[in-house]
DNA sequence: TATGAATGAGTTTTCATTCAT
DNA sequence: AATGAATGAAAACTCATTCAT
């Protein structure tokens, strides 16, 4: 038992250094968020970080993968909600149940996308969300909602359109999930005026 | 004229410093591109460096500043191109010429797309772009082609997308023109079957 | 007795820590040995090495410390061994025992050679062994079997020699004893060979 | 020429670097020589270490092999020196020749003594000591001089005893050159006494 | 103007030591 | 007494910038 409470006492304090990261990273950039800072804003001292992480790369990663950690699942469950529905539903609930779930990690978003190039150890959430995508396209080919020769670009297209969105969000402070319908139906029906 | 001849030197020098930088800022990311390695790269000194920039943030302005006074004219070069066309074909043989612009820009493209978030004083290649998509769904909008409650989220969602299939053609490798088409089709008709 | 027991358990943790810090100091040298690895090692948290030393200099001391205490008094027996015996036999013999019991000391050895140049508060088990060696020689020229002029310099000669014979077979990985007779036989009939 | 001014300086400074690390090395101990002392006894910055070694290892090497390639061609005189004489009066003369030689590097003597075990690039000066003494041993048994048996031991311990002999008149203080008899002497004739 | 060595402030990293549990 | 996380001073290392030549 004494074992559990130290180990609680461990995993507040990395959760504690994570976030100070996370905050720092979305506000000064990967570079410029100096482990004195992130260690400050923790409230632990820079030897501290030391006794987490090896080195301040290490760091970065346990920031990525403890969010992926997180993310993931609810990715995960996003896709399934809407498993049985047909694949037109089922987009359009995929993805308000996405951005709802992005809604309170707007600060890693941040993090994510400017720093989607860094090559990490696993997967990233960035390929977590293109792989997502491309199980619902694929249903969709399957049950012939979907033109055939559309669903290999649409993934990126869905994805690179959700990036663009969130981006312009984070920066104008607006709800994420505000978009979600309106981006599903310009990609379902096209932007042709419904005129004959 | 002797005048001359010194500025063209001048400037042949300024280009192969930005050149230097761009492909090691592509290589290694921008704060790991050490301006000894630019210099060298570029085949001076140093300290020629500061003869041409004011400091490391004035030479990576100046690279920035320079692809984009490159691309812009091409950009609206290809804006223009369509301009008597209606919005359909015009979007189509924008969006050709646009991404056979960008191929020979292949560096400066992951540089760009990388370091999007970094503001810098005037405008970026990305907000060029944006704008101009902008203005060619304002014409498509006019003329009734495009149902008009898309018309505000589309440009990002174009833009979006673009970003995203050059991002894995960079990758991957492969042309960026080629996707051109698949991608205009995909936001005028939409993703679903033609079927009945 | 009680009292006994808890201090036979304090012996064994001391000893395990002392034994620890030579395996790593021998392996690693003496600064790369650090607190925490010596305290793995010995099965103990580090904080307890401050149970048992008031510091890593006091810790190192102990561990030279008890070694001496353990070599001195097979020292001092190899010296009594051949007392009654005439001077060389006596160095012959002293040299064989004096061999031996450091084959069981190899870790440390390496340790004390390679640390020789520290000076600790009392004396160190090269000093001792100077010194015994010192002794013996001293004896010989009583007896009138070594070259007076000679006595001088032949302790450190040979106590260089034994050295220098010690440090190739821990690296090489032979016995130690194997050397006794040859390095005697040197010393005493030189090196000459034995032609008119 | 403008080159070889530059070139000039640039070898004064990793000499002043180079000799202030020995000094420090030598007070105070290969780990207990801070970059930022040896800089300052240099009269450079930090940073300017760094301008003339990859990292603290690299310049503890070059001061190994920088003091190697001044002592080996005085190690191969003395070798060379006596090359035609018989080979007592030809051991006689390396070893005055040798610790001559010594005299003047007292200093890195003492930092090599006390580091003989870390494992270098190339070879080290001990290494080179070693092998000269085989030479001329190895030419001793050639020519009938030395017992063919003591042959293998004999550079150890020769090489044992220079070392002791000089660690001691480093820490007392007298020349080195003084003892090259008395060591040759013992090493030739043995330690009895001439008495019948 | 070009050069490249020197600079030193700013970061990362280490590890003996402390101390609450 | 034992534990091991926290500490922070001290060290190594980086690199944009300066400046004498």
């Amino acid at each position: 038992m004494r074992r559990t409470v130290r180990e609680t006492m461990r995993e507040t304090v990395r959760v504690a250094i994570l976030d100070a990261a996370e905050e720092l990273i979305a506000k000064h950039g990967l570079h410029d968020a100096a482990l004195v800072q992130i260690a400050k804003r923790a409230g632990v001292a820079v030897g501290t970080l030391y006794n987490y992480f090896n080195d301040r790369d290490d760091l970065i990663r346990g920031l990525f993968e403890a969010r992926r950690k997180t993310l993931l699942p609810q990715l995960l469950a996003a896709i399934k909600a809407g498993a049985e529905l047909p694949f037109e539903p089922r987009l359009r609930r995929f993805m308000r149940e996405l951005l709802a779930a992005y809604e309170s990690h707007r600060s890693f978003l941040k993090v994510a996308i400017e720093n989607e190039h860094l090559k990490p150890r696993g997967s990233t959430t960035a390929q977590d969300l293109l792989a997502g995508v491309r199980d619902i396209i694929a249903a969709g080919v399957r049950e012939g909602a979907i033109a055939a020769d559309k669903a290999e670009l649409l993934p990126l297209v869905i994805t690179g359109a959700i990036k663009a969105v969130i981006v312009q969000r984070l920066q104008t402070g607006g709800e994420l999930t505000g978009d979600a319908d309106a981006i599903v139906a310009i990609l379902l029906d096209g932007v042709r005026s419904a005129a004959p």
